[in-house]
RNA sequence: GCCGCCUUAGCUCAGUCGGUAGAGCGUCUCACUCGUAAUGAGAAGGUCGUCGGUUCGAUUCCGACAGGCGGCUCCA
């Protein structure tokens, strides 16, 4: 027996070591039961790999990234031989984890029903208890293809193997790239209960999964293409602990809660009706002061940052569309034309074209540039019936579009601009924890138009603002638009989530594709180039989302009704309606609450609207001139001087606090 | 668009093993007038998503369509 030297990593340095030939990773981490693999180097092991010399070790516990990932995957394993257990027929597919949880998908004749979740989570519960081992076995594609002969998926993923990052998301959790195993599952006698392929690693058994809950079930396509056959999927989720479990549960439920569907229909701020038709949204008075309020405020704000406000129409002749290049695309998710004199109208799916018709309306110098022209145009798109969500993904909607006519020299300039004009729009309203995301083309899709060197010009010059910003990029490949590369933000709402928010395209296309052009200090005719720019998006969107964020609360500068007036008895609504009256006078919208409901039910009421600032008057008040002033969140501030009051109130509108 | 599930009063939901329905909240009326999250009583309100089929009879069973929900694909 002979001795290697390895390295033992921790958060506190590093350990040189001394252990013979044949030690196993686990027992350098026997002591610690959170040490679910190791880490060596730069892969992930089993905890019974074996040690070689030179090796530097680190053990990876399961409330971290890559141990949740190797939890939730190996759950994901537990979940597949339950089903094959209960459902010998159905085919494997793949079982990656993914944000929050994992998935399996599966092939099986009849579609799962919540019942069978409830038998699959139930026969999981017996696998983990039966404490299977999960054993890895080297094996080769021709042994591997007898073996799994029963299993089309997994036989299609070896042929891919190397190649695996194109085969499907998720499936190189299955084959990798490196050399091809088989994982069994042990049983306490060591016969061989069930087995997959995988590519690991995995929890050293299967009692190591402390906590997991089946979520639902539904159908995706095999390796993501719908081309393809719809396999059954089945999320679950997986945690470290009960509570860690617990909390999760608790977060999707607060996102429930917070549903901008459901805010919208019990704040009376908008609906759906169907008679308009699926994702064709109407605004209500409530939601309609949102909707203006923001309106109101990105209007201004685009004049001050020197865009002028125009406006173009609905509907347009379908060559417009042709000319820049979006029918082509775009065909299928555009409201179909119609025919009107010997033409073909169709209804406007954006709006950039018809803002190159305003640039192209007379000769331009580049005196004028940067031209900045910006509107709310409203925008139909056929969005697929599957698509259709809430505010979030609508066919009618509004976007506070606007395009930058600038020279080449300017671009970077003028997307630094635009970078901080959103990015001070979305502090204004409470969003400020933010990164960026750079979305390049995929050089082998042949949607992206334009020369390599253009694309590599405008990327670069995205890329540098948005890094010179200091804010964390992530890289999006594949993710332009088809006429240029984008920076767009993203924002982390209160409870945590992302949400694409404003967005900055760099377009050498479309003024080419227009023949836009300016006349130049030397006399020359030059090509501009169009920034486009998003800062809400859609204002749908951005209001839902807003929504979502405030879980209804909204800041007191866009609640529908700021102020509520709430008497003690009856005798002083007289009193309330005069203070209302001043408030009114400060554009403050205000209501007092003289219905024939109790005083508790009054604050209840205004409690549930989530009404910002709720002032109270009884006898003693009124003696001192005063309101007392109940908050959301339950707290009071008794006698305030009327005066002082409407300060505070108009103050709070103005700075666009929260309260 | 694809797969699955769902659609009963304004909202949230019961219910009918096939004999045309109920609650709470909300609304309206009356009484009550109370210091920080639900006063009491009474009334109105539904061709059970739409259309077709089976049946003596359909809200209930079957089909199509529409709309919704959860995913997949897509997202200028």
């Amino acid at each position: 027996m002979s001795e290697i030297k390895i390295a033992v990593l921790t958060p506190d340095g590093r350990e040189e070591r001394t252990v013979t030939t044949g030690t196993k990773a686990w027992e350098l981490f026997a002591d610690n039961p959170d040490v679910i693999a190791a880490r060596v180097g730069e892969d992930l092991k089993d905890l019974s790999y074996e040690l070689a010399d030179g090796d530097e070790v680190e053990g990876v516990l399961i409330d971290s990234k890559d141990g949740h990932d190797i939890l939730r995957h190996s759950t994901a394993h537990v979940m597949a031989q339950a089903v094959q257990e209960l459902f010998p027929e159905a085919k494997l597919g793949i079982g990656p984890p993914v944000t929050d949880g994992f998935y399996y998908d599966f092939d099986v004749e009849t579609p799962f029903v919540p019942e069978d979740l409830v038998k699959i989570e139930s026969r999981m519960k017996k696998i983990i208890k039966a404490n299977q081992k999960f054993s890895r076995r080297v094996t080769t594609d021709d042994d591997a293809r007898v073996e799994l002969a029963d299993e089309p998926y997994k036989l299609e993923l070896i042929g891919l193997k190397g190649s695996a990052a194109d085969a499907a998301e998720g499936a190189d959790a299955e084959v990798g790239g490196g050399e091809l195993t088989i994982y069994d599952n042990l049983d306490r006698n060591g016969e061989i209960a069930w087995k997959d392929l995988c590519r690991g690693p995995h929890l050293p058994t299967t009692k190591r999964i402390p906590a997991f809950k089946l979520m639902r079930s539904a159908a995706a396509y095999w390796r993501g293409d719908e081309k393809n056959k719809q396999l059954q999927r089945i999320y679950g989720t997986a945690w470290e602990s009960k509570e860690a479990l617990d909390a999760h549960l608790a977060r999707i439920e607060e996102a429930e809660r917070r549903d901008h569907r459901k805010l919208g229909r019990e704040l009376d701020l908008y609906s759906f009706p169907d008679e308009l038709g699926s994702g064709l949204p109407v605004f209500h008075p409530k939601g309609g002061v949102i909707k203006r309020e923001m309106e109101d405020y990105v209007r201004r704000r685009h004049i001050e940052e020197g865009f002028s406000y125009v406006g173009t129409p609905h509907i347009s002749k379908d060559g417009l569309f042709h000319t820049s290049g979006h029918l082509p695309y775009y065909a299928d998710t555009m409201f179909p034309p119609m025919e009107l004199e010997g033409a073909k109208y169709q209804l406007k799916a954006m709006s950039c074209p018809m803002h190159n018709l305003i640039y192209k309306a007379k000769g331009r110098s580049y005196r004028e540039l940067p031209l900045r022209l910006f509107e709310f145009g409203t925008v139909y798109r056929y969005e697929k019936s599957g698509v259709v969500h809430g505010l979030t993904r609508v066919r009618g909607l509004t976007q506070d579009d606007s395009h930058s006519y600038v020279t080449k020299e300017q671009a970077p300039a003028e997307i630094k601009h635009l970078l901080d004009f959103v990015l001070g729009v979305l502090k204004d309203f409470g969003l400020d924890d933010f990164y960026l995301e750079l979305s390049t083309r995929d050089a082998d899709n042949a949607k992206f138009i334009g020369s390599d060197e253009q694309w590599e010009t405008a990327t670069k010059i995205l890329e540098d603002v948005a890094t010179e910003s200091g804010l964390e990029l992530v890289a999006d490949p594949g993710g332009a638009a088809f006429y240029g590369p984008k920076i767009s933000v993203q924002a982390r709402d209160a409870i945590g989530r992302t949400w694409q928010m404003s967005t900055i395209q760099y377009d050498f296309n479309q003024p080419a594709r227009f023949g836009l052009e300016y006349q130049a200090a030397d006399g020359t005719r030059q090509e501009p180039v169009m920034i486009h720019s998003a800062k809400f998006g859609s204002i749908e969107r951005f209001l839902g989302v807003l929504v979502e964020h405030y879980a209804g609360a909204m800041p007191p500068w866009l609640a529908p009704v700021q102020v509520v007036g709430i008497p003690v008895a009856d005798a002083f609504t007289d009193y309330l309606y005069e203070v209302a009256g001043k408030l009114k006078a400060q554009g403050i919208r205000v209501e007092v609450d003289e219905s024939d409901d109790r005083f508790q039910k009054k604050i209840r009421n205004a409690q549930l609207q989530k009404i910002p600032f709720m002032l109270i008057a009884g006898g003693e008040d009124v003696e001192k001139g005063a309101v007392s002033f109940r908050y959301r969140d339950g707290r009071q501030e008794n006698g305030i001087p009327v005066d002082e009051a409407i300060e505070r109130i108009v103050a709070a509108v103005e700075s666009h606090e929260q309260v």
